[in-house]
RNA sequence: ACGGAAGUGGCGGAACAGGCAUACGCACUUGAUUUAGAAUCAAGAUUUUGAGAGUUCGAAUCUCUUCUUCCGUACCA
């Protein structure tokens, strides 16, 4: 019988859906275990190649937990909120809820394609009421908490109310926005409202007017990572910074938690140190420096008291209210024009200009606590507002910046730390000795900064303090396609959250996607949606992470109509144990989830801390892109392409890149990628705009189906430029796993992209190598049949050889598999045939364990021979074969036979032979003689089982 | 600039609690089968681990120096 995979995966495939040999049980007193993948957006354009690399890798992996015993959870889900479909909404009229629904269908095919193992059942949609209801009953939950910093915990904002009642904020421990004072009688004294507003400094969901990246063309704000170099990431349009009303969260009152069970956690050094350094958490003091001839003093943060004398001026954000304060009639036209040229530039421009030193005098002065010597106030755009308390000592002898500034401005340099004992050390490096420094004088500067911070705050002066570069997050979005907010006001502006009976508030029917004038969402147009019952409804809508943030609880209990999931549920899932997905989500997704996650922990909702214990970053398939190139200047209007190997003739931007399909180049990909007469026409039938472009190589040109200057169809050749990039639609570089599927079958697909290489690493898509993986399953089948294509296996004893060759294959793949080596089990299954193939073995002793073995990679054909083998359940519920290390124990080892470490001899001990024997019966070894020269050798080291080496 | 990862044949990559470098696959060469191609089978060739030093009987693997590439962050006080 011939090996047909697409007869294959229909036939089980259908099986599958029939026995329901994917569906997962909550009552199972199997141990569980829990593989997630990162769910995706599902976009137009479908799955490319490059999406299913970690599916399949936690497939296999969920394949091989289930066959040990395990019950494995492996859903999949979709989070189907967010831009792109409303964009295209907004493109073409067609209901985001639409077109998502049909995308959704799409991605279900393609997976199903591959033959992954999910149990649809359990399969959520982040833009389904069933499912957002709990995301806007989270949503509530936040904003009903306060963070309890003698506790440590998120609590219930009843507890803080009480407190302020009966204390006011006298020995109240509550993370807070901006410090605050008041007395439990002046408490009372509030209006309902200015009580509203005083306790929105606490609660863990606010609204506050922040500056948000806005972004006009897509008519919302993003998140700071959504926004990369001044564009959004989506779409990639310029962002601006916009003071509006938002909803936040007060991610920063967990900021020390995050980062210390990050510790714990089984993730990636890399990954570990992208969120350290997005939480960013530096220790120093907080001082305060009089203002000359002003009540107020300047606040600023440093991690490096120590220099304190070393400050000759001030430096604080332009966009700082006290600017205005203390800016003296004579500077205020300097300063004021500062300010508007900050302003008036954009994200893009700051970038570009961030080495360049601005800045303008105020001409007011701090005094120094120490020495009471007057420092001049100015104000520049290197010191940022939102970091610490946007004002900074700048001491010029030890910070580059400050040292910058100070050249360029004139001011004052002295040196406090004597870094002569340390050649080459800089100034972050904390090392040296403190001079010029009054009482800090002889002191290294680790003791100076404790002994500064003591005296600073034995002075009254400014404290012990830890900043955090995490910055609260952003929760509005002025978009319609996201959960509604439950949230309404009333006249005097008081909030009143929906009641937990009503959720969920569902999105409203809507026909106009456009975005509303003065930055509010399209919702805000439906005036009998926002107005109801005497209350306005909130028009903005909740983020992209929203949903991302706890959806992984779902799969746990996803029908469960009375909470997000049951206590049960909970209790036997626990968390994650393995996660695979994109680094794109590092500090996103990953950090917004652990956030949710520790305050729902806090609530008791959940068992644990951290919802994901291992987490598997894979890599990503990038594409080839293929262009022509073609000048910008046309010649009486037409356009004239070049040929690759001409470009040096011209200057760089004469030319543009034009994109080109890449099934119209040949050997696509190499270095001498080009496009012959055919492909040409190919390429003029597709872009007909281009039909009477001239085209020219070296050899000559060609031009409307004519060739000139000497160029002929033999020697015509338009030399193309190949790139490694992204696979995308605008490169026309996609490849569709279905067409890769249809080719070669699944099997083939899968455990071709586990053979590229190891999963974490970013590889370019290349077919070269599929037949080979091809040619192995149809040797494997082949190893069942006999040569004229029967099944044929052979019931007798395996011998010793065939046994050996077995065991080291389940001990081989049992292990990688475990350290997600999956690239190496493939080569480890080859080897296996291979070698089995020479023995001409078709013995079942080896062949059924091989055929569970190689299950999780290859579902379909294993499924098939499993059947063939007498099976009538399915191979993926039976049992992984066990490593049996007896089998592999020899009567005899061949040892390489070094001489000062470079190997020369081979020879066969018994396995028996102790290390002296061996030593002795070396030197008898035939040959040796020619390698000892007459000598004897110095010393001889024998490592049994592995090899010799002698010193000559 | 800082942080992370990585440099091994023509290519993708294997081998790192130090012990036969290049498994496995692609491409390549030769042969067999075939009218030819494809497919299949058999045989074969290449390179000394980015560079330099050190530790060791022995280093791709450990240490130091240096170069290169990729990723992330970016005026964070």
């Amino acid at each position: 019988m011939d090996f047909i995979p697409s007869d294959i995966e229909k036939k089980w495939k259908q099986f599958w859906k029939d026995h329901a040999v994917n569906k997962v049980d909550n009552n199972s007193t199997k141990e569980k275990f829990y593989v997630l993948d990162m769910f995706p957006y599902p976009s137009g354009s479908g799955l490319h190649v490059g999406h299913p690399l970690g599916y399949i890798a936690s497939d296999i992996y969920s394949r091989f937990k289930k066959m040990q015993g395990f019950n494995v959870l492996h859903p999949m889900g979709f989070d189907a909120f967010g831009l792109p479909a409303e964009q295209y909404a907004i493109q073409t009229g067609v209901h985001p809820a639409d077109s998502t629904a049909k995308n959704l269908e799409m991605y279900k095919n393609q997976l199903n394609n591959i033959g992954f193992n999910y149990d649809w059942s359990r399969s959520v949609n982040t833009s389904d009421p069933s499912f957002y209801k709990w995301t806007q009953s989270i949503f509530l939950k936040l904003y009903d908490a306060y963070y309890d910093l003698s506790e440590d915990k998120a609590k219930h904002i009843d507890g803080l109310k009480q407190h302020l009642e009966l204390h006011g904020t006298e020995q109240l421990e509550a993370f807070c926005g901006e410090e605050q004072a008041i007395s439990s009688s002046d408490w009372k004294g509030l209006s309902p409202k200015e009580q509203e507003d005083f306790i929105m400094n606490y609660r863990l969901a606010f609204r506050k007017i922040s500056y948000v990246n806005w972004c006009e063309e897509l008519g919302t704000v993003l998140a700071n990572d959504e926004v990369k170099d001044g564009f959004s990431e989506r779409g990639g349009f310029p962002v601006e910074k916009k003071a509006m009303m938002q909803w936040s969260l007060r991610i920063t009152a967990y900021a020390d938690r995050l980062l210390n069970s990050l510790d714990n956690l089984e993730w990636s050094e890399a990954l570990k140190a992208m969120q350290r350094n997005w939480i960013g958490k530096s220790e120093g003091a907080q001082i305060f420096f009089p203002i000359d001839q002003h009540q107020e003093a300047l606040e600023v943060f440093t991690t490096r008291p120590d220099t304190i004398f070393g400050a000759t001026f001030m430096v604080i954000a332009p966009e700082l209210d006290i600017v205005q304060s203390i800016t003296t009639a004579a500077q205020k036209e300097e300063v004021q024009s500062y300010i508007e040229y900050v302003s008036n530039k954009s994200e893009k421009d700051r970038m570009a200009s961030a080495k360049e030193v601005t800045g303008a005098f105020t001409g007011a002065y701090a005094l120094h606590p120490f020495s009471g010597k007057k420092l001049p106030i100015w104000i520049s755009e290197y010191v940022l507002k939102d970091y610490g308390s946007g004002a900074i000592m700048a001491v010029p002898s030890d910070d580059d910046r400050d040292q910058l500034f100070a050249e360029k401005m004139g001011l004052e340099i002295i040196p406090v730390v004597d870094k002569s004992m340390h050649e080459g050390a800089s100034s972050s490096d904390k090392k040296g000795v403190l001079i010029n420094s009054d009482f800090l004088n002889g002191l290294e500067v680790k003791e100076a900064i404790k002994k500064a911070i003591d005296a600073v705050e034995e002075k009254g002066i400014g404290t012990r303090k830890i900043n955090f570069k995490l910055r609260d997050a952003n929760y509005s979005r002025q978009r319609y396609w996201g959960e509604p907010f439950p949230i309404s006001y009333d006249d005097q502006g008081l909030i009143h959250p929906a009641k937990a009976e009503d959720l969920p508030l569902e999105l409203p029917a809507l026909d106009n996607f456009k975005p509303t004038a003065g930055g509010k969402s399209p919702l805000a147009r439906l005036d009998n949606w926002v107005q109801h019952e005497g209350l306005t409804r909130e028009t903005d809508t909740m983020p992209g992470f929203a949903g991302s943030s706890w959806y992984f609880l779902r799969y746990m209990d996803p029908n469960n109509q009375e909470a997000f999931a049951s206590k049960e549920a909970l209790e036997y899932w626990q968390d994650v144990d393995l996660y695979v997905g994109g680094t794109e989500h590092a500090v996103g997704h990953l950090m917004y989830s652990r956030f949710w996650h520790k305050f729902l922990y806090d609530l008791g909702l959940v068992p644990t801390n951290e919802p994901f214990k291992r987490l598997i970053n894979q890599g990503m398939i990038q594409g080839v892109i293929e262009s022509l190139y073609m000048l910008k200047e046309k010649e009486n209007g037409i356009a004239h392409f070049i040929s690759a190997d001409l470009t040096d003739q011209y200057q760089e931007d004469d030319y543009v890149k034009i994109s080109v399909y890449i099934e119209y180049i040949k050997e696509y990909g190499s270095n001498d990628s080009y496009m012959d007469q055919a492909c040409i026409d190919q390429f003029l039938a597709w872009r007909s705009e281009f039909k009477e472009a001239k085209f020219s190589c070296k050899t000559g040109s060609y031009q409307q189906g004519n060739f000139d200057n000497g160029a002929t169809a033999e020697n015509f050749r338009m030399l193309t430029k190949s790139e490694v990039g992204k696979m995308s639609k605008r490169y026309f570089n996609v490849i569709n796993p279905d067409d890769v599927v249809a080719k070669y079958g699944a099997d083939c697909f899968r455990m071709y992209e586990m053979f590229l290489g190891p999963v974490e690493q970013s590889k370019p898509w290349d077919t070269n190598g599929i037949d080979g993986v091809s040619k192995f399953l149809r040797r494997l089948w082949s190893l069942y049949h006999s040569v004229d294509n029967n099944w044929s296996i052979d019931e007798q004893a395996a011998s010793k050889a065939e046994l050996k060759i077995l065991h080291k294959t389940i001990k081989k793949v049992t292990e990688d598999i475990k350290n997600f080596g999956f690239n190496t089990c493939v080569s480890s299954f080859m080897v296996a045939v291979n070698e089995l193939k020479k023995l001409q073995c078709s013995k079942r002793e080896i062949l059924e364990p091989l055929c569970l073995l190689i299950a999780p990679f290859a579902p379909f054909i294993s499924e098939e021979l499993w059947e063939k083998l007498g099976h009538q359940t399915s191979v993926h519920q039976a049992s992984y074969p066990i490593f049996d290390a007896s089998k592999l124990v020899e009567d005899e080892v061949t040892y390489p036979i070094c001489f000062n470490g470079k190997k020369r001899l081979e020879a066969t001990f018994a396995s028996s032979a102790s290390r002296e024997d061996i030593m002795e019966l070396v030197l008898q070894v035939d040959g040796i003689d020619k390698y000892l020269e007459g000598k004897t050798p110095k010393k001889i080291i024998v490592v049994p089982g592995r090899m010799i080496n002698l010193v000559v």
